[in-house]
DNA sequence: AACAGGATCAACCGCCCCTGT
DNA sequence: AACAGGGGCGGTTGATCCTGT
């Protein structure tokens, strides 16, 4: 094995680590902490310096670390996080429970990227290659997602700062601190997927997109290919009603989500003419178009055969807007509007 | 069986940011 | 304010594995 560049006068050693160093690894961090790593191989009589233990622990060793295939919900999540986050992969790898921000990266770079690519989708810009539009549409989802992207940027802060707590108290062989509570999430992620990147991606048929931030629309699955279908599977008829509830799962707890950003809850989902539209059953609504959300049920998803496309459209850019800053406590102060 | 080319992923490198002095 | 050191991040490399011929 190679021994080269100098470490405070002591060959370090490069190249893959054996089990032996493993093991002096794992068996000095568990003891100790792992505390200065540019001191720690000295004290745990490894010929590495202290970056190289600290790669080889956080992106392999660490106990935390879930490894093998991706899930589809997994990549899903990269995906709808890259568009948002860029190549910030330590910053997705926040979202992604036991997945390290290298492996992330190694993923998109080897596959969701040539996948994205053969699709016809700018891995860059998430957008179809044929189709860069720079429409209103794609203006207000853009909007949305740079709120969007500082929350997960600032949870990701607080995740860090979360890890430091840990890694001080594990330095001191104490219990590590109680995780904080998760930040609101706003869901925003939610409508982002709805975009025709998404759609073309995921779905096995495209629907409509919003035409304008500011119009009320509605959507129609196609009828042709694909019958509408509801939470459970089945298919839904013109004036069916689908119960909404925030413990739903899938594909209801994403619309649920997407309610719960204007701060309502406990609606239905009615389907008029193969137009699924929601409308608030329950007092908080105004009665006007600016509740109407629409929303779309797609049988040909990968995993769940529930829904996997939501599309909401709020008339008034403003009210959504304050609610949405409500629930991360922000005043309203924004050159957006 | 042997080889080539592609895919995968662990590990490294260089830069940047944060913090302490 | 300036500087130095430590740590983190993203890009890249290279060894290994896999697959097709």
């Amino acid at each position: 094995m190679e021994l080269s560049n100098r470490e405070e006068n002591v060959e370090v050693k490069k190249g893959p680590w054996t089990r032996d160093e493993d093991q002096k690894l794992v068996a000095f961090i568990e003891q100790h902490g792992h505390g200065s790593w540019r001191a720690l191989p000295a004290k745990a009589g490894l010929q590495r310096c202290g970056k190289s233990c600290r790669l080889r622990w956080t992106n392999y060793l660490r106990p935390d670390i879930k490894r093998g295939k991706f899930s589809t919900q997994e990549e899903k999540a990269i995906i709808r996080l890259h568009a948002l986050l860029g190549n910030r992969w330590s910053a997705i790898a926040t979202h992604l429970p036991k997945r390290t921000d290298n492996e992330i990266k190694n993923y998109w770079n080897t596959r969701l990227k040539k996948r994205l690519t053969r699709m016809g989708i700018d891995p860059v810009t998430h957008k179809p290659k044929n189709n860069p539009d720079g429409s209103a549409q794609s203006a207000n989802l853009n909007h949305m997602a740079q709120w969007e992207t500082a929350r997960l940027e600032a949870e990701a802060r607080l995740v860090r700062e979360s890890k430091l707590l840990a890694s001080l108290h594990l330095h001191r062989a104490t219990a590590p601190p109680p995780q904080p509570p998760p930040p609101p999430c706003l869901d925003v992620l939610k409508v982002w997927q709805a975009t025709a990147a998404f759609n073309s991606f995921f779905n096995s048929y495209s629907v409509g997109l919003l035409e304008s931030p500011t119009s009320t629309l509605n959507f129609s699955p196609n009828p042709t290919t694909v019958p509408t279908v509801g939470p459970n599977g089945e298919i839904l008829m013109a004036n069916d009603v689908v119960s909404m509830s925030n413990s739903g799962a899938c594909g209801l707890g994403k619309a649920s989500s997407y309610m719960q950003i204007k701060g309502k809850t406990g609606s239905s989902l009615h389907l008029h003419d193969n137009n699924i539209t929601y409308s608030m059953d329950h007092g908080y609504n105004t009665g006007s178009l600016n509740d109407l959300v629409s929303v779309t049920f797609n049988p040909g998803c990968y995993e769940d055969s529930m829904v996997t496309t939501i599309l909401g459209e709020i008339e008034d850019n403003k009210s959504y807007w304050n609610d949405l800053l409500n629930l991360v406590g922000s005043p309203m102060e924004s050159p957006v509007f």
